[in-house]
DNA sequence: CCTGAAAATGGTTACGTAACCATTTTGTTA
DNA sequence: TAACAAAATGGTTACGTAACCATTTTCAGG
């Protein structure tokens, strides 16, 4: 491989001529400029990035620890992520982390120094939590916080599931379930106490029965699903803890025949991108501004690598109601 | 930072002994090997992946340049390949492209030493290819490929765009409208020219009119909507040259009060993974395996940066129709 | 033409690791 | 116990770059 010393060589200068051409042109006589890049682009020299890594411990490369893309939460997150570090000059070393590999995730990023890292997958009392502290890395989280988090970016999860729950008690629905967990997450805890905050201030009472504590996976959900049809007393209406699990419980009532939202109303948390589409049109609960959690959460994290701003970053975005055409009012159909 | 120096002096070993512990361990007597293990523990090391990189001349580092998320197929694609590369120990630096950032994304690249690259964004006659031929590093492209591709994994275009027009051609229509674009890359190229197969097999005329080579951008395609909807004779049936353009054009039919399929039958090509869904259930043309083009590319390409393997790796997959509820015969209502 | 400061360039080093070769220690066999 | 091979460990170097300090060159002003 050609190296900055190949390049001094074939051009007459010393190695630090070659290396302040890159860096500091202004440094150099315009004649030996010109001869150091004709010498560049003869021999189609490039630098070694790690080299320069190693020299300047730094590596321009932040880590993102990201939830798996069938939850269309992350892959709006994920574009803004690495389109504006990658506008910006940083590498995104992406992993999903499905919460089972996750340690082994965190191992394999601390082997390769990062400038900082981004992520979602994080239990408000997980121990990683410490490592990371004492890595003196800079993080962030979006999304997610754990119990102890300097730096997050999240929405408001307790208002988030309150107005959702809000919203479907306004159309005169009382047989609500819940469908999502686990808790120790903080969004799906945030969102799931302002559930039943609605519930409470309503005066109207919630069934343990009618409270599915699961996580996401495709086949637990369905678990769920068939659970429900089970019930004694059906649902009228179902809040998901996000939209990736309105979307997907969406596909096993419509599956199963049920009309949405004339049979049962669904709404969902996040308002992902594709909840907008004419074929879901999913009511749901989002964020008020324009700007996602993901790119809240890189922009900020990129200021504090550069400006080594030591100060906390602690972003609770206010959301609001996106009705669209899933839920609807209850019918007495006695 | 510590590094395996201070380790070596707090053991009372060398540094070269530290080394030998993290990657030869037989070599080193037990209590070595403890004393070792302890000072590590008790510093907290982590050996420093760049410096390795560089006397290693390897980065275990593999550049993946994929299309935009908001089509699904990348989103299938990039999770097989990130998850696939991670378990084996790579790290993938992603970049989403545009086709039109692509050049400083391929600079962006090239300024840093990887392993590998795998990547979908290329045109038929990409000037890139010779930078990328030219710089020694395993390339392999998934999806679409250059010209003179030596290394690719990809479906059946030509197939593929046969089977869509067929599929739509049996069930009696006739005004059927393409919309993909554009045709240097090879994936619409070949989609496109399957799709003027079919017509001519069948002895059914294309007119010029019913063509419309777009990009992908949904202003682009709205755009292509409202063109269609002029039309002296509105078409019965489409065919979208990928399932993303598919789902975006059934958005647009659907928000303006059309019925699909009964108002018109819409087909895609990729079936991507959302497509099932309930509320989408898109008639598509796919691969018949189950194993997607991203995880095949990433196994070959990682095999080839493993073996040096200098074979070629040319992969055309066959696709089979996927049929579901976007696609209905044509009735006369005259 | 000389002087001195500024401009331009060069030499050497460190970054943290693994490769390579050299040296010391251990243990076996005669 | 001597001899010698094998096992264990150490010293030095290279990887490719930028930082740092040293040296040379240039050029303005007297």
């Amino acid at each position: 491989m050609v190296s900055s010393k190949d390049v001094a060589k074939y051009a007459g200068v010393s190695q630090t001529t070659v290396s302040r051409v890159l860096n500091y042109p202004d440094l150099v006589k315009r004649p030996t400029y010109k001869k150091v890049m004709d010498a560049i682009e003869a021999l189609n020299y490039i630098p070694d990035g790690n080299a320069r890594s190693l020299v300047q411990q730094k590596t321009d490369t932040i880590a993102l620890i990201s939830g798996p893309l069938y939850n269309p939460f992350f892959v709006d997150s994920t574009t803004s992520i690495v389109n504006y570090a990658n506008q910006n000059g940083f590498k995104i070393n992406v992993h999903f982390s499905n919460d089972e590999n996750i340690t082994e995730t965190y191992n394999f990023i601390f082997e390769n120094k990062v400038d900082g890292i981004i992520m979602s997958s994080i239990l408000l009392e997980d121990p990683v939590f410490i490592k990371l502290e004492n890595s003196g890395i800079p993080f962030i989280t979006y999304n997610r916080k754990h119990k102890s988090n300097k730096n997050f970016v999240e929405m408001d999860n307790e208002q988030a599931g309150f107005i959702a729950a809000s919203h479907l008690l306004s159309l005169n629905h009382e047989n609500i379930c819940w469908v999502g967990g686990p808790l120790e997450m903080s969004t799906f805890k945030g969102r799931y106490e302002g559930f039943l905050k609605a519930f409470q201030e309503k005066g109207v009472t919630v069934k343990q029965e009618q409270l599915f504590i699961t996580d996401s996976s495709k086949d637990e959900l369905y678990q769920t699903f068939l659970k429900m049809e089970k019930l004694s007393e059906k649902p009228t209406a179902l809040c998901a803890a996000t939209d990736a699990i309105a979307i997907e419980m969406m596909d096993f009532y419509i599956s199963a025949g049920y009309r949405v939202p004339e049979d049962i109303s669904i709404i969902g948390i996040d308002n992902v991108e594709i909840s907008r589409h004419a074929s879901i049109n999913l009511t749901t609960v989002g964020i008020a501004s324009p700007v996602g959690l993901g790119q809240l959460a890189i922009e900020s994290l990129i200021k504090e690598i550069r400006e080594k701003n030591k100060a906390c970053i602690q972003i609770t975005e206010t959301v609001r109601l996106f009705e669209r055409k899933t839920t609807i009012e209850k019918r007495g159909w006695v």
